[in-house]
DNA sequence: ACCGGACCTAAGCGCTTGCTCAGTGCCGCG
DNA sequence: CGCGGCACTGAGCAAGCGCTTAGGTCCGGT
């Protein structure tokens, strides 16, 4: 299986809860087009185009443009949460754990860096009740991470004079690679991931650890 | 002077080199539109009505709603450029002007959490022309910012791997704050810029710097 | 007093938007 | 073969969009 294939077979993978076929295309077209140009500026049109049906085949499966994005909001916001609790509830030290959360959260922002643009940043476009039910998550998310750093800090195994802080800026850290990363730059997401556990170590005053080899 | 009417003076200074008084008024109104909503979910009469015009005095100042756009990322990653430029330039240790550099930046992207907002995560909406000779202001900015840690890695004064990637981050995590940052929350522009130089030090691996004082 | 021009408004044009609905083709089932 | 149900389309509606235009008001200069 060459390269784009193996890339289309993961963006069908990364949708495949989606039922029926179509509705899983208009997701799949939907993140595409709102991570290119923005939710307000994709038209149903475009969606719609993408993923090969007439503008009112997006209707028959979503009632709204704004549930479609709530569709991948709550898919991608609990697959980052998954992700974080995994680490989180992984055995091992605090630093052990605190490299493995950050290298793979890191990492799926830049693997899934379409899908990460527009949960991350759209967020303002879901309706209000939308936004409360996805914030939920979202602070989900925050307090896995921070209880790792908190068990490291009290552990002695870590230097922090701010936990929610640092907490924040380790999580605004990976949450940004959405922004930045292209699939076609130099960096690959494994490259991320580990460059960013390293980082992050080193910003809670953790001794360096040695490399495992694996990559999560 | 209480603090709205200081905040109000701030605002106003902020574009005190827009003239005349109509065009600077939009210019501002639009910032808070386009920070609010986007800005495609904005409408020219939305940012009309806030600046206490009708929709159709917007043409008389700017050609085009892009054009507002256009000046507001303009002057924006101006002001930004020349923040990291006085800490790039300034005398002393790669150490200093690093932490230097990173607490004027990461503040600045507190205070100005609106217009920063603006020109760091709408910058899609610009057409490619402008697109183009912004992104040449970042380029400057990503520059100054990677021959601070580039020189500090080659007096030993840092330890990092990958100075590129570790600049990439850096900037990363300054530019993030626009997006969490709440003037309503619990921290100050201050204490995040004096947080996040923190931070960013142990992140290339340098011993902290004695505490000077002074916040800028 | 008068004029030219800068500035602004009321009205609205042409177009696109999210979304709807009557109707079509196709399927498994009797 | 005929039927009911479902996914889907072509056409289009009401609303809202960016932007334009014709005309009004005010003000400094002569």
């Amino acid at each position: 299986m060459g390269a784009a294939a193996q890339q289309a077979a993961e963006e069908n993978e990364e949708w495949a809860g989606v039922t029926p076929d179509a509705a899983r295309r208009l997701v799949s077209a939907a993140v595409e087009a709102f991570a290119e140009r923005g939710y307000h500026a994709t038209t149903t049109r475009d969606i719609a185009g993408r993923a090969g049906m007439s503008p009112a085949a997006l209707y028959i499966h979503y009632k709204t443009k704004e549930e479609l994005l709530y569709r991948i909001s709550g898919i991608g916001h609990e697959k980052a949460l998954r992700i974080m609790g995994a680490a989180a509830e992984a055995p091992g030290s605090a630093p052990e754990r605190l490299r493995d959360a950050v290298r793979t959260f890191a990492r799926w922002h830049a693997e899934h860096h379409t899908t990460a643009r527009v949960i991350q940043y759209e967020l303002q476009a879901l309706s209000p009740e939308h936004y409360a039910e996805i914030a939920g998550l979202r602070r989900q998310t925050d307090r896995l991470l921070r209880q790792i750093i908190q068990d490291g800090a009290d552990s002695g195994a870590f230097h922090v004079d701010d936990v929610p802080g640092t907490t924040l800026a380790v999580l605004s850290l990976c949450v940004d690679v959405a922004r930045w990363f292209s699939a076609d730059g130099s960096r690959t997401p494994d490259e991320v991931g580990a460059l960013y556990a390293d980082l992050v170590l080193r910003m809670v005053g953790a001794p360096p650890l040695p490399a495992t080899g694996k990559s999560g």
